[in-house]
Formats: C-alpha cells, structure tokens, sequence
DNA sequence: GATGAATGAGTATTCATTCAT
DNA sequence: GATGAATGAATACTCATTCAT
C-alpha cells in the first residue's frame, strides 16, 4: 500500500498539474508518465484508461466540495440560512483555494460536451442544486431571505466564485490578483459577503457618494 | 473570392461549433474537414496551421469585443462613467450571446497555459484593462462612483458576465436557464444593473424584508 | 489510379504473404508496411482498420471461387450434376493452386470464432451450400447420382479439397508433396475423379487384388 | 501438487478454450489468467512463456495421438494392415471428438510457419509418418491392399479425418454437423470405412443406379 | 505457490501536415 | 482552389514478462 500509494499518488500529481495547465486533451500519457517519473503503462494498469485520471480528478474535487457543503447545509436548522450562506462561501473560497490547480481543471473540463460531464451533472451537480435550493428555499420560509429567483441567484453566487479560479491566469497576468493567495481570499470574501447581504438580507445602509469620499 | 469564401467560412463554422463542443485540443483537423464537407488540406491552405484556426476565433472574438468596448469608452467623456458600464454590461451580454458558441470557446480555452493565450492577454486583454481602468477611474474623478478596488470589481464584474456562457451547459441542463435566449440576457441585465447600482452608484432603498415579503 | 494501386496493391501481397506464414494476428501492421516499403499509416488510409486488409482477402477469395462455382452451376441443366462436380472438383484445385497463399490464409482464418467469420458463413458460404445442394439434388432427380446425405458427401469433397492446401507445410516438409504445384493438382485430381465415380456415379469395375498386384 | 494442479489444470483448460475459440497469437495471457481465475503471473510461473502453453497442447494433443496409433501399429503383425487401418480410423475420430477443443486448435495452429511448428513436423509427425507408411507398405507386402501412392492415400485419408473438426464451426453453422457428437463419428466413420474399402481393399459391390434408387 | 505492481517493447490507429496533380 | 495520397511523429493502450513480497 505504501508503494502503491506512492507511485499512484506521483501519477495523480502529475495529471492533475499537466491538465491544469495544458488541459485533459492536450496532456498526453506520456506526459504525465514523465512528470511522474513513471512508466506510461503503470497509468493504465492503475487507471485503465487516461479518462479513468480524469474521473479521478473529478471525484477527488467533488466528493470533497460536496462533503463540505453537506456539512453546512446540516446546520441549517440550527444556524439559518444566512449564516449557511456564508459559511458556503467562506468554505467554498478556501476549498479552491487549496484545491487551486484542481479547481481550474475542473471548472474547465466540465464545459466541454462529454457523456462524462453529463455524468456528472447528474450525480454532483445534481445534488449541490438540491442543498442550495433547501438551503433558500428555507430561508425565504423563515423570513430571513428577501425574495429573488433562485436560479438567478445562485448563476450570480457561482459567477462569483468560479471566476477568478477558472480564469486564474488572466487574473495574475493581467490585473496582479493572486487568487490562490490567503491574502486574496479574505479579501474576495468581504466580496462576496457584501453581495449577499445585499442580495439576500437587510437593506445595507450605505453612505451617499459624497461621503464616502471623505 | 465567393468560392472561396465559401468554403473558408463553412470550415470556420464547423471549427467553432467543434471546438465549442469538444474543445480545441480534442477537435482534430479531420473532424472539422468532415463538417465543412471539405478536405482536410483545405484547412491546412486556408489557416496554415491548426491553430491557425484557433487564432482566427481569438481574433474574431476580440475583435469585435474590443470594438464594442471602444466605442462604449469613447462617449465617457459626454456620457460618464455610469452609462458607460450600463452600456458596457448590456453590450457585453449581447455580444456573447449572439457569438454563443465562441463565447465559450473563447473563455474555455483562454483558460490554458499557452504561448498564443500570453499574445492574447498582452493584446486584447491589456487593452480591455485599459479601457476599463479608464471609464473607472474617470468615474472616480468625477465622483459619479464609489471608492471601490478595481481589481475586485472588475473580478465580481467579469464573473457576473461570464459565468452564464462558460458553464452554459451546466446551466441549461441542471438549472435550465437557456443563456442563449433573449428571455434570460434580459433578465440577467436587470440583475447586473442591480449589482453595479449597489455596488457602484448611490445606495439603493431597500424595503426591509418583512415588507418586501408583503 | 496507377500510382494508387502500386502502394495499395503492394500492401495486399505483402499482407497475403504474411497473414499466409505468421497467421493474421501474428502479423503486426509494421510487418506489412515494412514488407510493402509503405508507411504503415498508408494502411489505415486505404483499408481503415487491419481487418480490413482481412476482410479484403476473404472477399478477395471468396468472390472469385464463388464466381467459378456460380459459372459452373449455370452449366447444369445443360452439362448435369456428374459433369458439373468434376469441373467444380477441377476448378477448385485449380483456384487453390493459384491462390496458394491466400488459400491457405482464408483456411485457416475462418476456423476461428469472430464476427467477421459469421459473416462470411452467412454470405459466401451459404452461397456455396446452396449452388451445392442444387447441384446434388438435381442429379439425384434426373437418376445420375446415387442416393447420397448431401451433408456427408459435401464433409467429404470439400475435406479432399482443402487439405493439402491448408496443411501445405507439413505436406511440403513431412511428405515432400507440393500442392502448388501443377504436377501435384493433376495428380491429385484423378484422386478425385475416382473418389467422386466410387462414391456418386456407376459401378466402377476394379480388378481383385490378386490382378491388380500382377 | 493437489493445490498446484488445481491452478495449472484451470490454466491449461482456459488456454485451451480461447486458442481454440480466437487463436495463439489472438489470446492473450491475461485473457487465460481472467479465464482461470488465476493470475498472469501464473502462467509464467507454471510455463515460462506463453508459448510453453502451446507446447503444452501441442504434446499433450501429439502423445495422446501416436500413442493410440503405436499401440494400433503394433499389433500389425496380428491383425494385418486392413484391420489396422480401420482401427487408426475409428481412433482418429475418436480422439478427435474427446479432445474436441485440442484438435481444432492444433490443427490450425500446425498450419502457420514456426520454428516450433517445425519441430513437430520433425518429432511427432515424421513418427507418425513412420507408422503409417510402415502400416501400408506390410499391407501391399502381404497382397492385402491395392498398389496405391502412399502420399496421396494418406493425403486423403488425413483430409477425411482433418476437416469436420478443423472448419468444425463452419460445418455447424452452415450445415448443421456436430462433429462433436458421437452420432456424427460414428455415422462419419462408416463413411471412412467405405472409402477405405474402396480405396484400398476388394471391390465393393455397388447397386446400379436404377437400382438403388428403388 | 501466488500476487499486485512495474516495465519496456510493442500494438493499432490517428494526427497535422505536405505534396503532386 | 481543391483533392487524394502519403508521411513520420504521436496517440492511447496492451503485451508478455519480471520481481519483490
């Protein structure tokens, strides 16, 4: 187990770095193989094929993504809507974060046309729109949420938090924003907490214009 | 020049439908011959190289993005900052909807780590930096705006327009949201014009939730 | 045209050879190229796959044995049944002989389970059963053939027929019998004759033992 | 040796099938190994190569196979060549029926060009050549047989014997024959037997046509 | 005796591109 | 301008075999 992980773990390493950057097409077996400083037959023997890495990634991304915002929704009842709203966005930040290469992978491969993205948009993606669905669809019962469209809504929500990681390299290049750097999260989630309260919560007040510049 | 033409612009269409689907990399030349009903020669005569057609696309793309922003920005000076970004969201979400598929053809694959993605980020996508820090900045120094980050707006602003045509499968499969039709640029307008009212221009008068739920 | 089928032309002897000596899944598309002085993806480019060139073989074979028993067949009302299985015997030995190779391949490949093999049952030799049957039962009918199981005689007859070809080697090497030779068929052909006269037609006189020692 | 059978009988009857059923060269090891239950590792183990598993069959087929016909050959003395021939025969048929699956496999593979191939000729089938001659030629020596060419008798009778089992499928597909069914060996042997006695003993007395069809 | 991991050579096929026509 | 043939490099994957355990 502990050579296996090892030279399976190398591969996985590898794969995912050369599909964030070149993208799953582009990225060839031997490439990876490479990289892993492996033999481009050990991929097939422990992924069968190269889309048995690409499933892998997408597991790997969203069995934990979902894991994480299960546990949020779980605390619902408990802790409201609001407050599981940020936690999602607080959470969901510091996933892709960590998850930095992976995040951009993933949000890239799955807006192509494959069977395997069909797949997973009806296992994952499927169950990500039921939690954040209960999750405002409550909040609208208990009064806490204003009344919007869901689904415009969550387009909006997503934007926001897909965006710099998927374009992650337009952002560095162009504009000098580090989205895999701590210092951007925080600051990208005072962001996003402001677009929730005014989205979704009580009226913000804010000081005209002429204020504010002073 | 006609018969040309019409087998160049058959190719070009075929190339942006497949690489739309497929994406660039898993689209081979054979492919994209086989749908224009032509010879694959054809397209190593009329664009050189593959990629050749991929820069084509680029082009095609940023071209007339560019175009759009210019003529937005050139007005700042009589119209100021504020129409200019209503103008420049509304343009926006019309251009990429009329260009769906190379919409997200183009932020796909824009998303790679390549040589022809750095000339692009140094060509259009300074330029856009450019125009946009200048209808912004103009905003600021008249006081039409708020004293906002740049950077950070321009990320909020950027993924707001981008998520829908990127992720346009997943939205029209999962959420069935259609960002192709004119029923949702509309919808979704209103929306951004919210988002850069709240965001940007003077504070918005909410009702409290209570009332609003009445 | 010309050009064209010197490469592909080259290709088929250098296939028929080898599928001939190694067999057909012995034989590596490299082998064939090489022996041909092609580029092996000349071989995709003209026959798709390698079972194509297979598949090109057997078509290549059985059209032209299935057009000589056909040509034969017409004959019957006119010739009948004994003088129509003497000149299928005398033919198939000549086809054989010229198409050595190929007829030991198409032998020796057909007796193993694949689909294409289903294939040519269901049309080729179907085709051949039936010309077969046809033949016996009309000679049955008009009183020129002794009463006979079709089947049976049919094992028999093609048994004599294929197997010096198909084990020509072991002919060759333990038996020093040359089945590609005209000498061989000749002789071989009175074999027939005289099996064919014993086992459909008259009486055949023989003189005892004892005489014929003398 | 209970446990070690057990593994490497599975083996043997999985290699068995599948050469049978696609080929050598068309099977793979791993093909067996799944087919086993057992590991790829296995067969090395057990055999050193792939080919010692042919090697395998082609001497548990050829021992079982001349030593019938020896056991047979020596009782020529006794039983003349007539009585000998009629046994080989009816052994033949025999043989081939309990070793159904061995004997198509053999004799197709016997048919391609190897070095191994080439020492059966030498070991096995020179010995059987021994054999047979020596039955025939004791046969004319007494007066039992007719003056034949041995070659092209045992040609033949090799034919008689070789082909309802090597093109098994083809006669069960197309003319309903199972060769592996005892009713067809023994309705199959009377027709050897017919053609023996016809080819090598006494007249046989055959009815004219007129009458047999009566 | 048996196994899972590993390997390097090999498989058929596809690739973008070139070229003569 | 367009085409079918050709090519050499590259593709993903499979192969029989080895080896440490």
């Amino acid at each position: 187990m502990d050579k296996n992980s090892k030279t399976k773990d190398s591969i996985i390493e590898a794969a995912i770095y050369l599909f964030y950057m070149k993208g799953y097409s582009a990225t060839s077996i031997r490439d990876i193989a490479g990289r892993a400083g492996s033999n481009s037959a050990n991929i097939s023997y422990h992924f069968q094929h190269k889309q048995g890495l690409l499933e892998h990634c997408f597991t790997d991304f969203f069995e934990g993504y979902l894991d994480g915002l299960e546990r949020i929704a779980e605390q619902l009842p408990r802790v409201g809507a609001k407050e599981c709203l940020l936690q999602y966005a607080s959470f969901c930040l510091h996933y892709y974060r960590e998850n930095f290469l992976l995040t951009r992978l993933v949000l890239r491969e799955i807006s192509v046309d494959t069977s395997l993205n069909r797949e997973v948009y009806m296992t994952y993606l499927s169950k990500e729109k039921f939690l954040l669905k209960m999750i405002l669809e409550e909040g609208r019962k208990r009064g806490d949420l204003r009344p919007i469209s869901i689904p415009m809504f969550v387009t909006k929500l997503k934007a926001m938090l897909n965006e710099p990681f998927i374009h992650s390299q337009y952002f560095m290049e162009v504009w000098h924003i580090f989205p895999n750097e701590p210092y951007f999260t925080n600051a990208y989630f005072t962001e996003i907490e402001t677009f929730l309260q005014e989205c979704l919560f009580e009226t913000v007040y804010r000081a005209p214009i002429e204020l504010a510049k002073a």
